[in-house]
DNA sequence: CACCCTTTGAAGGAG
DNA sequence: CTCCTTCAAAGGGTG
């Protein structure tokens, strides 16, 4: 890629490809700035403040495409939430298995850019009906995002960022740490020389 | 049942 | 500072 601002600082309009000045997009922005990533201090920012922008495009944090979850999902401690139904998909928690037994809710990732416009777009890709595979029909989404107007990017960017903003501020002290080795890769051990994957 | 595959982007540790 | 690794979604395929 080209190359990050400065790690732990928000930027807005730091679409990868470029300037993002999405006036109509979000209008006054500057609120965002000074928040540090991690956030570990002075989430002083109120969720209120970010919903008030909120983009019509996808339901932030919810990550419920179709339909909202029955609750909040972020309605309660990390820790303290209780264990929730097998089914967190699309919810912004997870269950996963500890060896004792013992299932702990986790607080997941925000969806990036692309990831948003994955899971608003690849049901087109599904219904043209030539690829039913994730792998193929994110490969087609890969391409078609790169195809994808600037000006249209920049509303993912810009969803994206708010998400990651009411993340913050819903989870102050949450990292994206906290849920490596949650789910076990086997290409831990690689041959010497070469990437894991040609990224 | 759990991971792989495949994509881009974000984040954080390592050097 | 740059580089590398991991995870986020998704669901058919695989062991």
């Amino acid at each position: 890629m080209e190359r990050r601002p400065s790690r732990g600082e928000i930027v807005l309009n730091q679409s990868p490809a470029g300037k993002c000045q999405v006036s109509d997009c979000c209008e006054p922005q500057q609120q965002y700035l000074g928040l540090t990533s991690g956030g570990r201090h002075n989430a002083t920012h109120t969720a209120a403040t970010v919903s008030g922008c909120v983009h019509p495009l996808v339901p932030l944090l919810l990550y419920s495409d179709r339909h909202l979850p029955p609750a909040p999902p972020y309605s309660q401690p990390i820790g303290a939430a209780p264990a929730r139904q097998a089914d967190d998909h699309s919810s912004g928690t997870h269950t996963f298995h500890h060896g004792n037994g013992v299932h702990r809710a986790t607080v997941k990732k925000p969806l990036n850019a692309f990831m948003l416009y994955m899971k608003e777009t690849r049901h087109q890709v599904l219904q043209e009906g030539r690829e039913r595979e994730s792998a193929a029909v994110n490969r087609i989404l890969g391409r078609r995002w790169h195809a994808l107007p600037r000006s249209e990017q920049c509303k993912y960017y810009d969803l994206a960022q708010k998400e990651r903003l009411l993340h913050m501020q819903l989870y102050p002290g949450w990292s994206a740490r906290d849920n490596y080795g949650k789910r076990k890769r086997k290409r831990s051990q690689e041959p010497t020389g070469s990437s894991p994957r040609s990224r």
